[in-house]
DNA sequence: CAAAACTGGAGAGTAGTACTATCCAAGGAA
DNA sequence: TTCCTTGGATAGTACTACTCTCCAGTTTTG
């Protein structure tokens, strides 16, 4: 297919296309002619790819970069891309030294990894992440409930259980890793979503409401 | 305290703290001379609040100037409040017609709704990010397993009862308000990071991982 | 008491991201 | 043959979140 018929089906405007195409985020079409070239079914799907990422995943393009490169490399094996992924999702924050929260935190939360078993690197990005949201809240000057905490690592136990259980690793490598990384991208959003949607239930139930509708922005 | 002093203790500039002011998000000081104003301890704690809301949370300065708005009026009753930070928290995505992946999506987070019985407003940001999720999934070609969607949605409730267990509503409308803020956006960033940790250890104990080691971004 | 440093306030300038628009000459379609 | 589309390149735009510079008045310091 020509540009705009891929412009089309994708719905990307042809000079957004053109671009992702500059910045090496989507292959050239191969030239059939100066001035035309062939498109392929695998460049709507990574077309569509992108725009999950960069619309639902809210990934910057730097991000999705990074992962494309490396689920199109195929010395990389999965754990790792899946490690990639997570660094294309969070920029490294770097760690403060001789700041007391930054410590207590650190604490928490490698108590938590051992308590629950799980096995990560020492720069994981979520490792710091997490390290980072306890001491914001420590400075803050509330201290969250290890029972609070626990119930959320269990969750994501759960969770996680039954994601690798949807996986067939026995299809090509190259689903397999879109998949993987889709799982990893959307499905963070869902659970996200679901977890306000829980949120607005559970405070429509224990608060009055009496009078006031929820459902128009208070901007 | 004057501005100088402001800026050391919260770790941000003199420029920005004058930036913010100007953009409404932080009050102006009390002027004692043409060239002097006077800055307190509540100052301090919302430059905290709103550092922890950009940095930590990610949010955009105008959804931080939404929720601060809401903080900030009395005649907001939390549920209310905790919407307004639904709302800052995801630009309202505009409901695609005639879209099939769409009616699907939209049929399935209806459906879970009604099975776990949550009552949600129609435009509630998080439904549509839900469905807008299950929409580009399916779009990629990927359908999501029901099992897992309700996983989440099991995981969700949990969380939340627990949440909920650990406010205490007879502290005075300032302090659980700016609690209950932190804790929607804050410790959704926790969780997110537990579940990219479970992942992580999870992937590891699953996939060969022998010669490669996660821990350096392939960028 | 004079020089240096700091203050609040205002406006302009900057860096980064993600496009979007314009131009061009060569090909193809009506 | 006339018009439209194409690939390729370059420049411009919109937005966000600061950051810099300037100013005149005010303290502080030597």
């Amino acid at each position: 297919m020509l540009i705009s018929e891929l412009s089309e089906r994708a719905d990307v405007s042809i000079a957004t296309i053109k671009y992702y195409i500059r910045e090496g985020l989507l292959p050239k079409g191969t030239s059939t002619s100066p001035t035309r070239a062939e498109y392929g079914e695998q460049h709507l799907q990574r077309l569509r790819l992108i725009r999950a990422l960069v619309d639902v995943g809210a990934l910057p393009l730097a991000g999705v970069r990074a992962i494309l490169n490396a689920v199109d490399d195929d010395s990389v094996n999965l754990h790792y891309l899946l490690g990639t992924a997570a660094y294309a999702l969070e920029p490294r924050p770097e760690r403060p030294v001789g700041d007391p929260e930054w410590d207590r935190a650190e604490r928490t939360t490698d108590e938590l990894l051992a308590e629950f078993g799980w096995k990560v690197t020492e720069h994981a990005p979520a490792r710091l992440k997490l390290t980072r949201t306890l001491a914001t809240l420590d400075r803050l000057g509330w201290h969250i409930d290890p029972g609070l905490l626990r119930a959320y690592a269990d969750s994501a136990a759960r969770i996680v259980r039954h994601e690798f259980g949807t996986v067939d690793f026995d299809r090509p490598r190259a689903e397999v890793v879109e998949y993987a990384v889709a799982m990893t991208v959307l499905m963070e959003n869902a659970m996200t979503a679901l977890h306000r949607l829980a949120q607005e239930d559970m405070s429509g139930r224990v608060l009055d409401t009496a009078g006031q509708a929820p459902d128009a922005p208070h901007v």
